[in-house]
DNA sequence: ATCTTGACTTGCC
DNA sequence: CGGCAAGCCAAGA
């Protein structure tokens, strides 16, 4: 990507924040990032930047828990990162975000300066689940 | 300037 | 639940 925005550069910061292990739905990293409608750009900047940054970028998956890589060809090696850091995958190939989803802790709120109302938001409201 | 295209989400049947 | 349409919005053409 040639010229980065600010909302790139904040996407990035948090993905790299995510530890080992746990996850975040696009929707919630574009959440956090102050831009509740952007889980399409969180993926479309992931696409372009995830891999020259060295960045977790295996962590984020969709709303539903599901991989939506396979679509780009990267599904299979994003599980097998998943899973190399003990993330569990369901029968139907899904991650149980209740048990997996980061929840920020407020030393990293602090340092990321997250408000704490987006933290509340996706703290609180109960992942969707099929 | 306009149109198309998505690593998405939500809401309505 | 499951499927599908509509909303979303920045990039690329």
């Amino acid at each position: 990507m040639k010229k980065e925005n600010p909302f790139q550069l904040r996407v990035l910061e948090i993905v790299r924040a995510i530890p080992r292990g746990r996850v975040l739905t696009y929707g919630q990293v574009a959440l956090l990032a102050g831009a509740p409608r952007g889980a399409r750009q969180v993926g479309r900047i992931l696409y372009a930047t995830g891999r020259e940054h060295r960045i977790p970028w295996q962590r984020v998956i969709n709303r539903y828990g599901g991989i939506s890589t396979y679509k780009i060809g990267s599904g299979h090696e994003q599980r097998a990162l998943l899973e190399a850091e003990k993330v569990e995958f369901t029968k139907d190939g899904n991650v149980n975000l209740l048990k997996h989803q980061w929840r920020p802790s407020p030393a990293a709120m602090e340092k990321l300066e997250l408000p704490e109302e987006v933290v509340f938001m996706i703290n609180d409201r109960l992942p969707f689940s099929k």
